[in-house]
DNA sequence: GATATAATATTAACACTGTAAAGTTAGATA
DNA sequence: TATCTAACTTTACAGTGTTAATATTATATC
């Protein structure tokens, strides 16, 4: 009698088809050119189907946000472990995380700066994804602290400095292409280092 | 017969009041709440009648964002003059662009974030208030760099670093407030402090 | 002052949006 | 076989950006 446990398996499977046919369309055409009807009209349901599996539009970009977060965090993780210089590790975990961004700009965007303005105060609360994110830089970061790689400077400010660099570098590429930057591989390494450079002063 | 020029007066005050309006709704709303419609019954006019001084929604939210770049460029250069030491005006600078992106959350967002979203590539060409911002930039930026104050690094990279670290604080700072940030003028002076010292280092 | 002309504003319409409510259908249980 | 239930669709509504056609007004010319 696995009836059940089939159509729960199925009912998975839908929202998993969702999820999929919504991001691909979110990050080719952006959130608000794509409509509940496109994306209903390529999984070849009707429109308010979607609304049995999300509560609304917000809501699923929020799903779709969860896994780009949750996507970020295993790229980051894989990096862990095979590092021994604390400050080495942070540099290349900054490095991954710019990269990241760069490599899915629309997942980024959708993640750190289009879902913020749908769903106020969000993301990284308690026990999330987003919030795990943070942890691994707070590790990554306590641990130079400890260490005393870095000028005295409570953990917390000191991830924080990072995260506005790394942030900041990765939406200004993302967001003016046009722009003469100095080259991009460049430029990213020059605003980790510096950073960094500026946390040992 | 200035007949012409009153009429002519008349017409860029109307889309004055069209600017004004608009201004105020997306700032206060949002610039996806916001219609065409919302704005024409707040100047009570017809909606279609924007389209007369409009090009299009994206044209109006330019102009908006155009607005938005002179203010911050007046507010830059009024501190310019009166101080002597570079690095100190240019921490200065930052601190001040910070401000006004806090100041004027959604108009920052606007500017910097949303706008590019709808017209690729732009706001920063040749002749632009963008770049007449980014110039403003590059000055001080010079400034400390002919002076020996920074380590070798060509101008316009320096340049990038540092605008790099006030966009990321100011974004993160605007869009998740909820996040158990270090005090916020504590942070924002790290931030800079940290990028000058890197770049000195 | 009457009339033609140009500028400005409005009305009506189109195709599309997110989503609530009601209706339908297919499969499981009895 | 009859009933129940979960899954899905149809219909509908109020609102969207925008265009084309129309109406109104103010000016210039006679």
């Amino acid at each position: 009698m696995g009836t059940k446990e089939r159509r729960a398996r199925e009912k998975e499977q839908l929202r998993q088809q969702i999820l999929v046919a919504a991001r691909e369309l979110f990050v080719n055409e952006g959130y608000e050119n794509i409509s509940m009807r496109k994306i209903a009209n390529k999984i070849e349901y009707s429109p308010t189907t979607i609304y049995l599996y999300f509560r609304d539009k917000a809501d699923l970009l929020d799903s779709v946000c969860q896994e780009t977060l949750l996507n970020l965090l295993n790229t980051l993780e894989q990096l862990k472990r095979d590092e021994s210089d604390p400050v080495e590790a942070l540099r290349k975990s900054g490095r991954t995380y710019v990269e990241f961004g760069l490599k899915y700009p629309q997942d980024y965007k959708l993640t750190f700066v289009i879902r913020p303005q749908f769903q106020k105060g969000l993301g990284l609360e308690e026990g999330s994804v987003g919030e795990k994110v943070f942890n691994y830089l707070r590790e990554m970061v306590s641990e130079c602290v400890q260490q005393k790689r870095f000028r005295q400077m409570d953990v917390e400010t000191t991830g924080q400095v990072l995260w506005s660099a790394v942030h900041g570098v990765t939406l200004l590429l993302i967001d003016f292409p046009d722009f003469p930057w100095t080259e991009k591989d460049e430029l990213i390494d020059t605003v980790i280092h510096t950073t960094i450079e500026g946390l040992k002063a």
